[in-house]
DNA sequence: AAGTGGTCTAGACCACTTC
DNA sequence: AAGTGGTCTAGACCACTTT
């Protein structure tokens, strides 16, 4: 995986601010030291800059240098774009996933065409996986996963980390999502896999897209609405759409 | 409100995808092209180009060019950082706001040093605001604006929209928000006031700063689960932090 | 080979903050 | 006045896609 300057900077600020060589609430240096610090043009530095202050990692103040802010820790269950097995190992959790179901489907089961009355009809894989937090269940995901594209899926994949499986042993280059929270009714099925009080879940409904624009997955994660917490950094929009 | 070369390309761009006059799932004009058009330099083209990419309204894809997508549009109630009064319109909605407390406080409110214990006494104005849609209720935004700062607010402010009055009136200049998405139990009053079935509603909390990272102001808005709907575009994460 | 986007550079000028 | 970030430029070289 080749890293252009720029974010190999912006990976090194990171880190600093995260051994505390760079400490929250006050400045980093400013440009035209960290452009002497890192060999590079202004530019490559502020590009870099420019990465951290849309992630919230600091905040850009004109006149007075780069504050370092003090981030939020990602809380599960989601925020931008990883899977699991990254979250879980980022945040230190004692996780474990149980593979209820994998299988190859001739076309999209019936929850997917529910949810997603947009999609067609398409052949691929379903895999069905139970995320457990401290032995409790909390997640239920499924993943629809295109075929021909992805034309293998093993079992070990789905157990460890499907993202992992189609990144570094397929090449493919997961590029963004489009995501919708809102909060659904659902089956005795689904009550008694998740361990729930009530009828009530969760949901997170993903679109996934590799960097050539192609749709490669759909996702339907039911969540403990007692364990569930989504957490987001926003900055305010300039470009009207 | 003064817009650079790099914003003002960026908002046509936007502007004609809107106007279908570029097309969803073609090919931007290139880099050198768009250069020709708006007689700058390529990197300001590029820049206007990456604040659309990030956005999620194209795809830029190496050797190819950069393809417009199909942006869903923003569903009610919140994303990124925009106030009720600009979503509402955006969106055509029939929305009202109704005023239920505009109260200046010596002291933060219990309701809020419960949802946000790190937070230290302070002076503001509280609002309490109820925004209906089609007539109905659906959700219950309660503000805290820290004094100094905001030494005056309005009724008609809080009638319309704190934030034109904050950026438009008073020149200040609203950056960045944290939020944090959670699922809640409520008490009768709550539950009366959003004519709810249940005594459970989403509670969106947020952090609310200046672009001098000043906080001024925090937010606990609870919504109808039943019309709870977040929708999020998320770019994959190249910096670890 | 020609066209596309990706990265980087060195320099310029501006606006704001601080002294 | 000196230091900070904000914007823009003209040019270079590279990697990928298409013909």
């Amino acid at each position: 995986m080749m890293q252009s300057k720029s974010e190999i900077i912006a990976q090194d600020i990171a880190a600093k601010v995260k051994h505390q060589q760079f400490k929250v609430n006050s400045f980093l240096p400013s440009e035209s030291e960290l452009t002497k610090l890192y060999g590079t043009s202004r530019e490559t530095v502020r590009k870099a800059l420019e990465e951290l202050n849309s992630l919230g990692l600091i905040q850009k103040i004109r006149g007075k240098g780069s504050l370092v802010l003090n981030l939020e820790q990602y809380s599960f269950p989601i925020s931008g774009i990883s899977s699991f097995a990254e979250l879980s190992q980022s945040l230190g959790m004692d996780a474990q996933t149980e593979v209820l179901t994998l299988a190859k489907m001739s076309s999209l089961p019936e929850l997917f065409k529910k949810k997603f009355p947009n999609e067609k009809q398409q052949k691929g894989f379903y895999v069905e996986r139970l995320r457990k937090i401290n032995g409790k269940p909390e997640i239920l995901d499924c993943d629809f996963l295109f075929t021909p594209l992805i034309n293998e899926l093993p079992l070990s994949a789905a157990q460890t980390s499907i993202y992992n499986y189609l990144e570094n042993e397929m090449g493919l280059e997961v590029s963004y999502a489009t995501k919708e929270i809102t909060v659904e009714k659902i089956d005795e099925n689904l009550q008694k896999k998740l361990n729930l009080k009530d009828k009530t879940a969760v949901l997170v409904a993903s679109h996934n897209y590799l960097s050539d624009a192609t749709l490669f997955q759909l996702t339907l994660s039911y969540h403990d609405p007692s364990k569930f917490k989504f957490v987001d950094f926003a900055r305010r929009q300039r470009i009207k759409l």
